[in-house]
DNA sequence: CCAGGCTACTGAAGCGCTTCAGTAACCGCC
DNA sequence: GGCGGTTACTGAAGCGCTTCAGTAGCCTGG
């Protein structure tokens, strides 16, 4: 008979129901080979019959010190991060590789593009945790540290003690510039991701790229800029607008202001495709055409880029692999695993249709 | 002198260190009132001397018996979820209003459209859940009763003793319906979202319908058919195709399949913006003009709908305020409060550019 | 000068589980 | 018939924290 009237059953209630130690109604769940088949289907039944749900996962992760989830620190709110495909495509397969491991996924959302709070990732329970594309002094990223947690980045500057993942951003970004160059663009723009998590946005100046904070967006300026200066084009002269995150809409917005320079650029180099999907309508709503009187390239590679008109030419990324790396890496840290060397993964140039030579001269 | 050499410092390491009780050295995390301004100043300090990180998450957990994390059950894997536009938002919503009151989203990704295997809710570290859109018979909805897990469901059937928010589904594909045969269409087709979570696609007939198991698919096909049969169209010859997803690329897949019926029809209803979208394509790649030849219209109202070419007509839903409003409930079932009646949020027609009256027949 | 009320801190009882070192019983074998 | 080896199960020591009922000491007011 149950005296715990009311309480919820723990494994203590069925131990002593069954009269059994609760080293045995726990082995029933965890190992069973420890028990005889008989004794472990009574233990079952008399769960179901009590209502047990089986063993607590808090307590569970107490006694075994891992919690069985995998956190995922984001630079943004999740809006930004759904509704960039080149994330949500690596989130997915860190996810699946993840879920396959067993492990849940602690989305912890950032706040202003600062990365999540400190405290945040203080009271996270995970095991380890992977960050993605944060400011290079996030807060958070310094909590990791205090907690001694396994951490795994992405698309960051190299954190000691951290495994690393990351894409040949500046190699891709120099693919993109060479092939406008090649084509014979001499006159070029460049929509670009935030600099810093300040929320300003608009054209910047070499002194605001100087002091860029986020990795990815100064090595794809590097890039760019390297692949330019390779044909003799000078950089300093290049036009930059700082887009407000990776949408379409603010693709627009900063492919216009490029677009009302003097002189036009003939080409313009965008950091994502939607950026550049962006810039394809700005082009076509001043009557612009892509890519007779204006080339433009995109980034990633993700579905939209071969779906949109015209198919952008665009530097492509293997974002599948690159989720699926971080959640292995993730999972082998978990197993105490040391961290490797830093995980490059290579890019290419896809040319399709939304870049082509300039018009001739005005 | 700390004798545990190599160990990670807990509570108890910086108790011994400063010669006071563990409550106390708790108490300078938790409830800073509770001791002197001077001690705590003292007791924080050793701990950073120490690298004490503050409480570990888990060992919380179990004294306090609350985790901290919303889970979030989904119906298929996070790429679904970061590709579907209405997801994302109300997703970003509810995870917004969750971290405000300091927690963390836990993602059940489902597995090939079933929702979450039951193991991965019986593991989850998590006080409340929240549901969205799963089939009816989810086996992570009786894993989530087994644990008497709080429950918010989203967009699904009732489920005893959880709270509820939901959207008037098949109100507004009524008044999609409605719209349509006021234009003067006569002949419609209908582009659904999946039926049952078996992965099959393709036209569908009316048995499988009567079958379905997502509880949004039925209430908005009924809506439609309400809204038709008003008007004395006849439900049972509408044709109807059942997209695997909610993607363009599908939409544009079925949207071809109805529009090459005999007689051709000439407006479509999608069950969500992305497949009208694709729909849209679908009809230029037919040859037919939006909306002079095939009327298109969406569901939803998220961004993509205003900004795809012609701006879509579609039903609007609050994806936000449906997202903020699980949230809240959730927040408040944690809370301890008893899941109030069912909330369901309304919706409107937006007409835009997609739809207009059909052309004289031919 | 003492009752009453604070303030600042402590002790101990949990929270629900895992795990490891046993132990008792049994089995087969030379 | 004793011995090594299994099998099936147990006891107890944690895992690291919160919280509640105290208690000691001090202050204050009548």
């Amino acid at each position: 008979m149950s005296q715990d009237r009311g309480r919820r059953p723990t494994l203590d209630t069925i131990a002593l129901e069954l009269g059994v130690s609760r080293a045995t109604v726990s082995n029933a769940y965890n190992r069973p080979d420890q028990l005889s088949a008989e004794l472990r289907e009574r233990i079952i039944a008399t769960a179901r019959r009590l209502g047990y749900p089986g063993p607590d996962p808090t307590a569970r992760s107490l006694a075994t010190r891992r919690s069985g989830s995998v956190a995922v620190m984001l630079c943004d709110g999740l809006s930004s991060a759904f509704s960039d495909p080149a994330l949500s495509i690596m989130l997915d397969a860190l996810a699946s590789t993840v879920d396959s491991g067993d492990r849940a996924l602690l989305l912890l959302p950032g706040v202003d593009g600062a990365g999540p709070r400190a405290q945040s990732v203080m009271r996270a329970q995970t095991d380890v945790v992977v960050a993605y594309s944060l400011v290079d002094d996030a807060p958070s990223l310094e909590a990791v540290r205090a907690r001694k947690l396994p951490l795994v980045v992405v698309d960051e500057p190299v954190v000691p003690g951290s495994a690393r993942v990351e894409v040949a951003d500046e190699t891709g970004a120099a693919l993109a510039a060479r092939h406008v160059v090649s084509l014979g663009h001499r006159r070029i723009g460049v929509l670009a991701f935030e600099l810093s998590a300040d929320g300003h946005h608009g054209p910047a100046g070499l002194d605001r790229i100087k002091t860029a904070r986020f990795r990815v967006t100064r090595d794809r300026i590097a890039g760019y800029w390297k692949g330019l200066a390779e044909h003799g084009i000078p950089t300093d002269e290049v036009p930059l607008w700082e887009a407000p995150g990776s949408g379409r809409e603010i693709g627009t917005i900063g492919a216009r202001w490029l677009l009302e320079r003097h002189p036009r650029p003939t080409a313009l180099l965008c950091m994502s495709d939607e950026l550049a999907i962006g810039a394809v309508r700005a082009a076509h709503d001043l009557g612009l055409a892509v890519p007779a009187d204006v080339s433009v390239v995109g980034f990633d590679d993700t579905p939209a880029a071969s779906w949109s008109s015209p198919p952008l030419t665009t530097v492509r990324q293997d974002l599948l692999l690159k989720g699926r790396t971080a959640g292995d890496l993730a999972l082998r840290m978990l197993n105490g695993e040391r961290p490797g060397p830093p995980i490059t993964l290579g890019v290419t140039l896809v040319a399709r249709a939304s870049t082509a030579p300039p018009a001739a001269p005005m």
